[in-house]
DNA sequence: GTTATTATTGCAACAATGTTGCATTAGTTG
DNA sequence: CAACTAATGCAACATTGTTGCAATAATAAC
């Protein structure tokens, strides 16, 4: 299945990269003024991940946002970083931070998920 | 608005302490055998949270958990800790460990959701 | 440039999680 | 017991996300 490049996906990617922060499906779509299904929006979401071009953190307002990797060499993918959403004007950052939490004895981790919610320095 | 202790509260809050663990609507539904009706059990666990007798966490499989509070003083609530979810038992526990994260200059938090996922001790 | 192949899209339908409106039930108080 | 109203059950709805399938269009082959 050799990827195709649409105008779909190079709108969204240049969405991503214009941003500079995480983007959710919705938000996507109003930014396309509904141009593009928004089922669309989701596949090329989810292709991206596939292809290892973004990741995928799950908020806590029921929301998946996207973010375009950084710093992820090849194969070899790390997205254990906090993420921010300002909870004022719904912006989502990837955080430098990495998570640094040790489990109980004999417990293995597979993933991080960690989010920090509140308000940006724009906001306050 | 006085509580009132009825079956459906007690007996959710029992399988929240006899579980040990964070449990989901689903997970409940299900422990109770669809006795209760869906909405009722996210009602109670709803008002439990109101109460300050349990913690929501909403988890990256798309579900919120409720653990029981433990060590909140009255009032002052803090659930900054790490959560784990177990991708075999489906359990899902409140870590000791504390959330640490600096935020970047001018940014204030009033949330946080971390989680971790892997395979429990028992699991592995 | 034309044709063939098939990845991608759009639409409808569906699934899962959670909330709200409203009539009914049932704790609590006197 | 009677009155009050918190809590429940059911239907309906909202939101987020996925899947089936026919139509479209990007790419490769000729
Ligand atoms: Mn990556
Ligand atoms: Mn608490
Ligand atoms: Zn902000
Ligand atoms: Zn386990």
């Amino acid at each position: 299945m050799k990827r195709r490049t649409t105008p779909a996906q190079t709108a969204i990617l240049d969405l991503l990269k214009s941003s500079g922060s995480a983007l959710s499906q919705d938000m996507i779509e109003q930014k396309m003024k509904g141009e593009t299904d928004r089922v669309t929006i989701y596949r090329v979401l989810n292709r991206f991940c596939e292809d290892g071009l973004t990741h995928r953190i799950v908020s806590d307002d029921g929301k998946s946002y996207f973010a375009l990797c950084h710093g992820c060499q090849g194969n070899h993918h790390t997205h254990d970083h906090f993420h921010f959403r300002c909870l004022t004007c719904q912006k989502v950052e990837c955080l430098s931070e990495k998570v640094q939490v040790s489990l109980p004895q004999g417990y293995r981790a597979t993933n991080v998920n960690a989010w920090v919610s509140g308000y940006c320095a724009g906001c306050i």
